[in-house]
DNA sequence: GTCAATTCACATGAAAGAGACCACGGTCTAGTG
DNA sequence: CTAGACCGTGGTCTCTTTCATGTGAATTGACGA
């Protein structure tokens, strides 16, 4: 039997998982454990809504992994299964964090429009007579209310401006049939701050925020969790509480603490372990916080990776703070050795700021007074990593 | 020694250009009856 | 005559450049004690 034969086969028979799914970010489980009081806020906002009456729009916030889309998620489906076929409300669901499907104003109307059945082309067309479109659509369908879930909306609208909330808003007066409730989904607390009052009176009518989970809660869920996913015996309950301890680190996020769990098994199937220990956890850990941050990396363009790849080396090299005029100068030379064209200093400023946004490095704007001001900037992540980080941008750039 | 003005080295904003992508409508071309 | 190929125009979108303005404290230099 050949090597490979023994790695296949003995998958099925030692698998730590009975069913992986359970933990993957995207499954959505029956009951959402310790955020009752959400749900039923949300329910009883949008109950008139099977009416066919208009509801107060919804604003929800929470930090990521609090269960927000779950929760809203949950409501609209039961809504859904409510009326059935009888065509009075109709949910859609929209992440506007998707890249190049809903990034920007265009293409979220358009997808919009397809997913209430209408045709429209990707680009080429002016926004105006998108919404024309959008209008067109909603006359012409037969509910008589629309509930649009966008989710991580801060995103949308830091990029497009709340211009586009507010031409939303608004569409409900130039809408005779059909009307339209927004309920908005943001991971950023401060976005209400803000966008125009005028938006931000019309979007808020009703808030609900999502508490972060604290470490019980964490391993409530864990707990529920790991029992339908692991076959019996293979978690312990130091594990879980492990594992609610770090994600309770990183403000109570349930997502991340159901990959750990998952990673865990995974690295502990590798392992040929019988159960899930404690350092699988750490090494899960150390795990999906480098492949994050490998992955990003690797799919920076390549200015992107010419200035990073400037900052490791200058901070490699050199025990002192470095600034932003020694990267661009140090960038410049680089990009002349590599015969490539070199960016603007203005550019590369913003390369550095969404290095700093990336979590990255830690870039914070300084002023040395005469010495004018700019931007000292510190490694963000741990040695290893960057050391392997140059390691691959070496290669991806033939340096 | 004190205090306001100056000055540096960028940060930060706004606008606009380049180039890729795409739709639409009109015109041309070749194949068909 | 008509379907399909082939433009030109006009739109979006991303990445950049260009031009302009902002900024916080070390430094400077005039002033008064």
């Amino acid at each position: 039997m050949s090597n490979l034969d023994k790695i296949f086969d003995s998958v099925g028979s030692r698998s730590l998982f009975k069913n992986k799914q359970i933990l993957q970010s995207n499954h959505s489980p029956e009951d959402i454990p310790h955020r009752n009081k959400q749900i039923d806020h949300i329910a009883s906002i949008l109950a008139p809504s099977l009416l066919g009456q208009k509801t107060s729009n919804l604003f929800i916030y929470g930090k990521t992994g609090t269960g927000k889309t779950l929760s809203v998620m949950h409501v609209a489906d039961q809504l859904t299964m409510r009326v059935k076929d009888s065509k009075v409300l109709r949910v859609e669901y929209l992440n506007c964090k998707l890249k190049k499907v809903a990034d920007t104003e265009y293409r979220i109307l358009a997808e919009l429009i397809k997913k209430l059945g209408g045709n429209v082309p990707e680009t080429g067309l002016p926004t105006g007579q998108i919404y024309l479109k959008f209008v067109e659509i909603l006359e012409n369908s037969e509910e008589k209310l629309l509930i649009l879930i966008l989710d991580e909306i801060d995103q949308a609208v830091k990029k497009i401006s709340d211009e586009f909330l507010y031409n939303l808003t608004r569409l409900n007066s130039e809408l005779s049939k059909t009307q339209i409730v927004v309920v908005g989904i943001s991971n950023d607390l401060r976005f209400l701050d803000e966008i125009d009052q005028r938006v931000r009176s019309s979007l808020s009518e009703e808030e609900i925020v999502f508490p972060p989970y604290n470490a019980l809660q964490l391993q409530d869920i864990l707990r529920k969790r790991s029992q339908e996913a692991f076959k019996p015996g293979v978690v312990s309950e130091g594990v879980i509480a492990k594992c609610a301890a770090f994600a309770a680190r990183e403000h109570g996020d349930a997502r991340r603490a159901l990959d750990l769990l998952r990673v865990a098994g995974e690295i502990a199937e590798r392992e040929s372990s019988p159960i899930i220990e404690i350092k699988h956890i750490d090494s899960a850990n150390d795990k999906i916080e480098r492949d994050k941050i490998l992955d990003i990396i690797e799919t920076q363009p390549k200015q992107f990776q010419l200035v990073l790849y400037s900052i490791f080396d200058l901070i490699e090299n050199s025990k002192e703070n470095i600034f932003t005029g020694d990267v661009y100068t140090y960038y410049q030379d680089l990009c002349k050795k590599t015969k490539q064209e070199d960016l603007t200093q203005r550019r590369v400023s913003d390369i550095i700021a969404e290095f700093d946004m990336l979590g990255l490095i830690n870039a914070r704007v300084i002023s040395n007074g005469r010495h004018g001001r700019t931007r000292e900037i510190k490694l963000a992540i741990p040695d290893t990593i960057s050391r392997k980080s140059r390691e691959i941008l070496i290669e991806s750039l033939n340096l």
